[in-house]
DNA sequence: ATTATATTGTTGCATTTGCAACTGACATGT
DNA sequence: ACATGTCAGTTGCAAATGCAACAATATAAT
């Protein structure tokens, strides 16, 4: 999601050396991975988007996470006592490198610089991972759209050092990220509208209150 | 929450040798800890029971963890990006011990086996962290009341090896935990019951669908 | 043993929410 | 230029939910 690490990009260079490492490319819509068949992944997006997303059995579906540039995934990184259908789907077109968390720890060389990058970030991004899935605990445990919905956009202010900020992704995605249905969101969001509560135009956001 | 990490209660004897480490008693209802004011707080209750919880400026509560004895938390587990106060309440009476993140990797003394035990663990504890949080979120995710109560039983009911469990706390909490009104829960437990979905005998419940 | 406290179980009612369906705006690809 | 698809914005309506209030048990405290 948009709290991700970010790992500076040139690990793209260093990558190249590494034999374990596979890149492989996706269109928009093109499944990249699932939690199911691929155990102990390590995806690193390079270019694109792409959102972790869960189908219900009635088909409602809800983002778990979403990953732009540079941004780490892969059941490595997501671990859970469910057994359910998990998987990443491409936003739009998608440059992606794959490493299986087994080879973390064997080196392919003494030299490969890949191998250290990983394992030096790999606590760090732990510890976001963690930070982004408590933090949408917080949103997620509050009762109402509208405490979600002010949960969520307090959280984007306070992130911003500003009362205006852009939501990180289309309004429907809001929706499944905050999983609530789309239309009474926006019900709810003309609601805080009309209230004064906050000010909207297109995806960008301001609160008025205190 | 009841799939924490437990480490085996020798490191109760352990603890005792280590300088940097405190052990104090709490009565029923009594805060533990706050994740605000404590900082890098590691914290092992050796006995008790005690919920990580945050109460809406409503005053709504929602019960965010749930520990029993041998559970680690504590502000260091907790990462967030949002400032909420949360705290750590003692549901029952409560034995607990203090140690700072600041001090696990400086070692009191060389012998010291406390530290010895708690870095190899860290690690361990950090993924089963993981693990009870993105279980939850698969929960909250859930749209509506009936879905997260199956979807809850559905775990337990994995985790037990079987279609009969117990819920690890009261109803009451079991509201909280799924973040729902509490009578509303009942409510829709009650049909599940009527429509021959589920059995219930006070706090052991036994699935009968497939 | 008796009181106090917590938990379960239930219900009526107002509000919120999800669902379905539709419109218009905008973008993308052919 | 046209078709296709996505997204934002609305609305009516039925269903789900939260709230408040209460009775009945069960549990803990004195």
């Amino acid at each position: 999601m948009d709290v991700e690490y970010n790992v500076e990009s040139f690990i793209e260079k260093f990558s190249m050396n590494c034999v374990s490492v596979q890149k492989k490319y996706f269109k928009k819509n093109q499944v990249i991975t699932t939690y199911i068949q691929k155990r102990n992944q390590i995806c690193i997006l390079l270019r694109g988007e792409a959102d972790l997303v869960r189908y219900d059995f009635n088909g409602s579906k809800s983002i778990i996470e979403h990953y732009s540039a540079n941004d780490f995934f892969g059941e490595a990184f997501y671990i859970v006592s469910v057994n359910n259908e998990l998987s990443v789907e491409a936003k739009k077109n998608c440059e992606v490198l794959f490493f299986s968390y087994d080879n973390l720890y064997t080196k392919c060389n003494d030299n490969c610089e890949f191998h250290k990058i990983l394992m030096d970030e790999f606590s760090k991004i732990m510890v976001e991972k963690m930070k982004s899935v408590n933090t949408r605990i917080e949103i997620l445990t509050k009762r109402t759209t509208r405490e979600k919905l002010l949960g969520y956009f307090d959280i984007l202010s306070t992130r911003n050092f500003s009362k205006t900020f852009n939501i990180p992704f289309s309004l429907t995605d809001l929706a499944d990220y905050l999983s609530v249905d789309r239309s009474a969101m926006m019900r709810e969001i003309k609601c805080l509208k009309d209230e004064g509560i906050i000010e909207k135009e297109g995806n960008k956001f301001t609160i008025l209150t205190d």
